[in-house]
DNA sequence: CGAACCATTGACCACCTTCAATGCGAGTGG
DNA sequence: CCACTCGCATTGAAGGTGGTCAATGGTTCG
């Protein structure tokens, strides 16, 4: 494959569609899903925070999360973001394995974690959906450790763009435009780069006319093929 | 939690242990396995490249094997090495998404793929057996994560050391006598460094008197306090 | 013994970080 | 409405960490 590289990891799970049902009783996570209330976030709010019980699963209905982990001495490291149609709070062990801070006003709605957990062994099919969406972001994360661990600022930065661009095509916005709904320090984090070093490498983009910056979250592609070239390496800033 | 870091990802299913079966229909994962032949690999061989179908799922008996991706212009990320006892090849898509190539002399025991998928489907523990796999594999990845976007290098190379001293102690071996049974190169590429930092680094912590080195794969560990020091970036060098 | 491979060591330098100052925008209160 | 503040982003200068290139050394295997 090589490389969907930051497929910006949390999963959207394709599972049984919305069947607008009326009352029956919910069987399916769906419809779990489908009937529990909307809860709202303000930015910078925590849903989770690592070594909270995972009492529930949720799925982004609208806004941004940025799921991170830190060390003892406040190094951080983004893990990946999570966008509407997402689910978070996904994993095995009993506890969750890191935080996860919504970026902007956000809407999720949340499901039981023991009814996961029941639907799960009732269903085969949803153990094995559940396993698949560990598997994409597993994959997810290998993609990231291949950026981080060999990639240069400018390539991290380009992929990054190229992830966010493809994004919001398959979510059928116009492509050239990205509202970026994180900080500098968040995609730092992510990149395993500071926030000067971002800044610095926006600049450049911009200074060779590959993007536009008309507010410093929104993001104007002006050549897409230029990003691809730095994405790949095939060029230097 | 924060952080069995560098748990070294392959994971050890705690399956049904071994009944010492003789003759019955294998029915479980572990009973199929068991009975499997043992496949033998020489050094720097292939299990399975990146791209190739999926065809099993293998036990590590013995050796260690080093799982990597590539990227175009030959940069290589390792993501992990497989001892005795780990999985390998583990995931949902059709094709393997990294390679697998043995260190050194290692024998592998291998179960059909579709027969994993078949006993999947039919014991929902074992779905979520698998499922439960993924997600240390995950765990596994964020913490390389952390450790190649935020790390120094003797950070990286103290937490690498820990992890095999914590191997070993697994293992039942002696703790502070360990033999690396890979390459620098593939240190290097595990922890996003190169060759040369890697032996500067050992280097170092031998005059430091924190490691001794008889030969180059035989690591003495004198000092694992100064060496989780240096792993919890307390100390520079 | 020679060859091949791997590890070590050194010198140099580039990239990114660090530290610091300035700029910009949004929200708040006078 | 404006001044103020706070958070975030940008820009600059200086320095360090780790990378690159190159040569040497050591081990293993033929």
């Amino acid at each position: 494959m090589l490389s969907q590289a930051l497929s910006s990891s949390p999963i959207l799970l394709p599972l049984a569609h919305t069947k607008r049902c009326e009352a029956p009783a919910p069987r399916t996570l769906e419809e779990h899903f489908s009937r529990a209330p909307v809860r709202s976030f303000a930015a910078k709010e925590h849903v989770f925070t690592e070594g909270d019980p995972r009492s529930n699963l949720y799925r982004v209905e609208a806004g941004a999360v940025c799921l991170y982990k830190v060390m003892g001495d406040g190094r951080r490291q983004v893990l990946g973001f999570a966008y509407p149609g997402d689910l978070i709070g996904l994993g095995a062990c009993n506890d969750h394995q890191c935080n996860a801070q919504v970026t902007k006003p956000t809407q999720l709605r949340s499901v039981a974690w023991n009814t996961v957990q029941r639907l799960a062994r009732q269903e085969p099919a949803l153990a094995l959906k559940l396993y698949e969406a560990m598997c994409e972001e597993l994959a997810a994360a290998h993609d990231l450790l291949l950026t981080t661990g060999q990639r240069s600022a400018a390539e991290r930065v380009a992929i990054f763009l190229l992830a966010m661009v493809r994004r919001s095509r398959r979510t059928g916005q116009d492509a050239t435009v990205i509202d970026l709904p994180m900080t500098r320090a968040d995609i730092g984090d992510f990149l395993g780069l500071t926030i000067e070093t971002v800044s610095r490498t926006f600049t450049k983009l911009r200074h060779l006319q590959i993007i536009d910056l008309a507010q410093s979250a929104r993001v104007h592609v002006l050549d897409i093929g230029a990003l691809e070239g730095l994405a790949q390496g095939e060029v230097d800033l």
